[in-house]
DNA sequence: GTAATTCCTGACTAATTTAGTCAGGAATTA
DNA sequence: TAATTCCTGACTAAATTAGTCAGGAATTAC
C-alpha cells in the first residue's frame, strides 16, 4: 500500500465522478480543468481505473466516465490499489536473503501495519461523501462556477 | 500524508531500534545489513529523523542511534512525517485558482480523508510492537543469526 | 595519545516514478 | 458528416528515490 500524489489524483477524480453520478458521465476534460491535472495524465490514470473495473468510459458527445459499480462498493483502497503498482514489501522478495527463509522481523511488522492501513482505507467508501447534504450544496455551486454540464440536455434526464 | 518506500524504510529502521532499546544504541551499519538498505541512504534518512527529534546519535565505538523519547510516544505518523516532505494537498496552494478563493471541493474531501488517515497512523505507536512476547523471541533469534551486539559488553549492562 | 569506531555532512550520480506532451485512431451523437 | 469523447502508444521532462563518494567530528579502547 503506497500513497502518493498519483493516488490522490485518482481518488479526487473518482470523488468528482461519484458526486455527479446523477447528472451523467463526467468528461476527463472537466476533471482536468477543475483539478488542474493534465488531460493526458488523467487518461493514463483512467486506463488503470478501467482495468481495475472501477469505471467505464462512454464515448461520443455527452460521454465521459461513470462508476462501474455503486459508490458504496468502491473504497479508497480499491482506487489506490488499481492506480499504484504494488511495491514488494520485503525487499528480499522470494530471495529469502532477508532472514534465511523466514521473513525479516521488521519487514513482518511493516506488513502487519500495512494490512491494518489497507483495512482502514477499505472501510472508506465513496458513498459516504456523496450522501452528505452540505457537499451536494457545494457541488451545485462549483458546477455553475465552472460551467459544467451546460450543453448536455440528455444528462439531466 | 504520503506513504512510500522511503517512509517504510524509516518505520522499519525505527522498529529495529525500538526492539533493541534495552541492548543499547543500534548502528546504521547493522540496520543496513539486516534490511538491505545502503548505509549512506540510511544516513540521509536519519538526518531527518534527528531533525524531527525522534532519535539521537551516539558517536564512537559502541555508539549508534537510540530513541529520543519513549517508544509509546513515537507514532508511525511521526516517523513518516519527519521523513517525507509535505506535499501540498491542494495543487492551487495559496493561489486560489482552484475555486476562486474557496478550496476546491474534491480537494477538501481529500483533505478530510488525509486527516483521518493521519489520526489513524498517529494511534499506532512503536511500543505496541516492542512489548509483544512473540516478537521479543524472534528478535533474539535474528540477532544471533546476524551476529549483532557480539563485541559490545557494555551494551548489556 | 593513537587508532578504531561511529555518527555526521555535503556534493554528486543513477535509477525510478511522476507528470506532461504529442499524434493519431475508434466509437458515438447531433 | 462533423463534433465530441474515449482510447492507445510512444516519447520527453521533472521530481523523487536510492546510492556513491570523500571527508570530518566525537567518542571509546588500547
Amino acid at each position: 500500500m503506497r500513497l502518493s500524489t498519483k493516488g490522490r489524483y485518482a481518488v479526487t477524480a473518482m470523488m468528482d465522478i461519484a458526486l455527479h453520478q446523477k447528472v451523467g458521465p463526467v468528461t476527463l476534460a472537466d476533471i482536468s480543468q477543475c483539478q488542474g491535472i493534465s488531460l493526458s495524465y488523467l487518461e493514463q490514470l483512467f486506463a488503470k481505473l478501467r482495468k481495475g473495473g472501477l469505471v467505464e468510459g462512454v464515448r461520443g458527445p455527452g460521454g465521459g466516465y461513470r462508476l462501474a459499480r455503486p459508490a458504496d462498493q468502491i473504497s479508497v483502497a480499491d482506487i489506490i490499489e488499481s492506480v499504484d503498482e504494488k511495491l514488494d514489501m520485503t525487499k528480499c522478495g522470494g530471495k529469502g536473503n532477508c532472514s534465511q527463509g523466514e521473513k525479516c522481523l521488521t519487514h513482518q511488522l511493516w506488513f502487519e501495519l500495512s494490512c491494518n492501513l489497507y483495512r482502514f482505507l477499505s472501510g472508506i467508501k465513496l458513498e459516504q461523501y456523496v450522501n452528505r447534504p452540505d457537499i451536494s450544496e457545494l457541488v451545485k455551486k462549483q458546477d455553475i462556477q465552472y460551467g459544467r454540464f451546460i450543453n448536455r440536455p440528455q444528462a439531466i434526464a
